[in-house]
DNA sequence: CCTACCGATCGGTAGG
DNA sequence: CCTACCGATCGGTAGG
């Protein structure tokens, strides 16, 4: 509910949506849900989006652009694996705190879209993972990780464990960003077990 | 779609209606989709279950209780903390290759049940919870596993991509839950990076 | 941006 | 277990 005051935008309608399907899923938030959200009523909606999956694509892929934007230029910086890792870690923390509710969105309710609509957002997906698949495959070649039977196992339950964050993570804990990336980082790298 | 043979009982009902929140997410599996399934009228349902969101209570509750079965005796073992680790593992992927779908709709579903009926699964999701805790407070205090600034964000996140398992694992595919299992527990207790 | 409304679908029930 | 239906709500549109 907004008290009329500014302007209702594409921009205003997205923002609303994000916090709201971050709450509540996708399909169980109407349209009247996000008219109330902005001021507006349901049909009036329309002036300013073309419809509510188009509403939820856009929110996805903006979703998974900053995740892209952040880690792409650490996996590409020639530092050891180990610490690309850890960058990557650390910059998926920050967008993470950044952008909880849309990353929420982004992580699980893709599922939503029309089938044409989730191959785009698969392509998005996959640039991701490869992402981490990079740092892991270059650092067993260069012998800064170590040698596994199921390096790709490696690399979906360490996208798995950093998307799961987004379940718990608030910015109001005791446990920033930072700390939490860097207690992943530790993990992933030497483990729970005393070396 | 059923054809016509054998009687509909509510253990048919909840198992077609595992398959379809599943597959789909509880909001948009409509009991239209359930009744045909099964082979029965939407209105007919109702004779051998009380509601939808009753059938989504059940299915969540079961499917958590699974979990707690199969890892409790692991952690009440006795055993160091890195072989209760390992096994608590190996026995979650157990479970999670004989229920997979059922997991799907036990992890992240119960978000459309009531907030009483959140509770009562919010007390099971605690239970399972702690038994990772325990595992790890235990392995820390005995020295097994090494002293670290946030020992939540390891239980969290070793959880976390447990249940991330889920997304990705498929029955067909060339990884058996026993091969991940392992992979999963090596890279918790030892992590990526070459010792 | 509102008024007024569309057809479709929802979970669930009465009465047999 | 079906017939027949309930009121509520859904995303979206025509016309102003």
């Amino acid at each position: 509910m907004r008290s009329s005051s500014g302007p209702v935008s594409a921009e205003l309608i997205e923002q609303e949506a994000v916090r709201l399907f971050g709450e509540r899923t996708y399909p169980v938030v109407g349209m009247r849900d996000i008219g109330d959200a902005v001021g507006l009523l349901p049909g009036s909606l329309y002036v300013h989006i073309s419809s509510k999956e188009e509403l939820l694509l856009r929110i996805v892929e903006r979703g998974i652009q900053n995740y892209l934007d952040a880690i792409t230029p650490v996996v590409e910086s020639g530092e050891p694996a180990a610490a690309r890792l850890r960058g990557a870690i650390s910059a998926h923390m920050s967008v993470l705190a950044a952008t909880v509710e849309q990353t929420r969105v982004a992580v699980h309710q893709w599922t939503y879209l029309s089938s044409e609509n989730q191959k785009q957002v698969a392509a998005m997906r996959n640039r991701y993972e490869e992402l981490f698949d990079r740092i892991l495959r270059e650092g067993i070649a260069s012998g800064d990780f170590r040698a596994m039977p199921h390096p790709r196992v490696a690399v979906l339950s360490t996208i798995g464990m950093l998307n799961s964050v987004t379940e718990w993570y608030s910015p109001d804990g005791s446990l920033t960003a930072a700390d939490i990336g860097e207690a992943l980082a530790d993990n992933a790298l030497v483990g729970l077990q005393q070396p």
